[in-house]
RNA sequence: GUCUCCUUCGUCUAGUGGUUAGGACACCGGGUUUUCAUCCCGGCAACAGGGGUUCGACUCCCCUAGGAGAUGCCA
């Protein structure tokens, strides 16, 4: 029988990584096994579905070129693959449990449960949840129940002794006392949707669903939807409980500890290839010396005996490092495309840039490409190429065992020596500055520094006569120009 | 509280009875270098603890401790 595997999730927030990692999880399974992998969409929650969220998710699958199988948007022999849009096959199968007394109406308020929580709160009680009130109910009982509340959920009858197991993948056999699950988890709400627990499981079996890879947060829902499948007659999935994705404290994974929703790390500039990469080595390895990966590769590569148990903490730090790599990897023309939104959006460049600041971005692709951990950082690499800077303070400008004076000295030479910048070579210059340096007893860096921070405006730049060269003559003297007269100002200063 | 699961360097991990316990990120040195970055070299650093089993345990079993998750008309 052929693998068929599923994602699952409820759109009612933006795709974290969490989840992402679920998906591609059961993605690679798939595609490894010769698999199907199917989408479908778990809007029963009316209150928190998001329209966005929606929207989002198809983006981020899309982003990360993870195509699905059968799903909303390409169709399937089981559809519709929208759990709202399955309504009555929910309502078919909880009359089913009804009829075969494996379910049952309940008619307590929202106002009674929250008294007998309190309750059992209060008393420390070890027995937590529902207390069972309209499991067996007479007919004249549930005839009053019904006047004070018209809209019942059903509730599914937890056996009172005995205990359920389910063997996982990677846990083996898990056991758990019937009277330690849930006491009779709501199988149906009363707006009529149904519940996760009964929407999945139908949902699995009738779309042939053979794995269920989900983290291991549902490890204590396993027996409950066992006990469900065997209440309709069927044979549970097998189960493959995926490790958590914690945070640095080691708690779930959750916004305290950074970004968690894939588009902020794509705004960020992070590529799709560096998280698809990152992301498959959370919980998964393939051996002890490879860890880069396209998805082509994880596709064919990926297996479950390689998952771990263990929770793993999402390491940002060795993300930006995947995400220089890729940097580096990539064609200069293809990174240059993906530069450009991000200089538009911090107006860096036009909309759309000219022909000018195009070229100029080109002949910096090798500057900056090395330099790059996020796309984001292009902005401020670059700035001072396509627009005006402010003179730097004339603090800034001097180094180390030099005042006013000196500097403005220095930078008066390098104007001199920095008269042929258009026509002469890079390499001539910084020989011609060499040269300089030693006639005048001078430190190299003594020379450079004040001209970095006079042309780029920072200590921190690209290499400096590439970034003169390009920035042009002109731009170039006039920006040293004004530094002198910062320095000049400066001395002055000093001098009152 | 109760239940379930987990436990190799700070982090991600390799390891399936005999290894100097390997790699990567981070960190710290050093080199290349006009700054930054890249790159190269080196270093630091782990089998949670205690019992067994065994000629021999990181590897198998038990206990303890610690951590996490679940305990909803959310998924």
């Amino acid at each position: 029988m052929s693998v068929r595997v599923r994602y699952a999730p409820s759109p009612t927030g933006l795709q974290h990584i969490g989840g992402v990692r679920t998906a591609l999880f059961n993605y690679l399974f798939a595609r490894s096994s010769g698999g199907s992998f199917i989408l479908r969409i778990e809007d029963t929650d009316q209150q928190r579905f998001s329209e966005e969220a929606l929207k989002d998710l198809y983006e981020t699958l899309d982003w990360f070129g993870i195509r699905c199988d059968e799903g909303p948007d390409v169709g399937g022999a089981c559809g519709p693959y929208i759990q709202s849009h399955r309504f009555d096959i929910y309502q078919e199968y909880a009359r089913k449990l009804l009829d075969s007394g494996h379910a049952y109406r309940c008619w307590c308020t929202a106002e009674r449960l929250t008294a007998v929580r309190e309750k059992q709160e209060q008393e420390k009680s070890s027995y937590k949840g529902y207390d069972r009130h309209c499991r067996d109910l007479t007919a004249a009982q549930q005839e009053e129940m019904k006047r004070e509340n018209p809209n019942p959920v059903v509730r599914l009858k937890i056996p009172l002794d005995g205990s359920t197991s389910f063997s996982d993948m990677l846990m083996g056999e898990i056991t758990r006392k019937n009277s330690d699950i849930n006491p009779d988890p709501v199988l149906m709400k009363s707006d009529g949707y149904p519940t996760y627990h009964l929407a999945n499981v139908v949902d699995d079996h009738l779309m042939e669903i053979t794995h269920i890879l989900r983290a291991q947060e549902w490890i204590p829902s396993g027996p409950l939807h066992v006990l469900l499948y065997r209440a309709f007659g069927w044979d549970p999935p097998v189960y493959c409980h995926l490790p958590m994705v914690m945070g640095k404290d080691g708690q779930k994974l959750s916004k305290r500890h950074g970004s968690t929703a894939v588009r902020e790390f794509r705004e960020q500039g992070y590529l799709s290839e560096a998280m698809i990469n990152y992301i498959s080595l959370l919980g998964w390895s393939f051996d002890d010396k490879r860890e880069f990966f396209t998805l082509q590769e994880l596709e064919e590569l990926f297996s479950l005996d390689k998952i771990n148990k263990a929770p793993g903490v999402f390491d940002y730090k060795k993300l930006e490092w995947f995400n220089g790599q890729y940097i580096r990897m990539k064609d200069a023309r293809q990174l240059k495309e993906m530069l450009i939104p991000y200089l538009v959006h911090d107006q860096v460049v036009d909309n759309p840039p000219s022909p000018q600041q195009l070229e100029i971005l080109d002949q910096a692709m090798p500057l900056i490409q090395e330099r790059l951990h996020l796309l984001n950082d292009v902005s401020e690499m670059t700035r001072f190429l396509f627009c005006d800077i402010p003179a730097p303070p004339a603090d800034q400008l001097i180094p180390k065992k030099h005042d006013a004076s000196s500097t403005a000295e220095i930078l008066s030479s390098s104007l001199k020596l920095l008269e042929p910048l258009d026509d002469d070579s890079v390499d001539r210059l910084e020989q011609e500055f060499r040269e300089f340096c030693t006639r005048e007893g001078i430190k190299l860096g003594a020379v450079l520094m004040p001209l970095r921070v006079a042309v780029t405006g920072s200590t921190i730049s690209p290499p400096l006569f590439e970034s003169m060269k390009l920035l042009g003559k002109e731009k170039t003297l006039s920006r040293i120009e004004a530094a002198i007269d910062q320095l000049r100002q400066k001395e002055q200063e000093c001098d009152e």
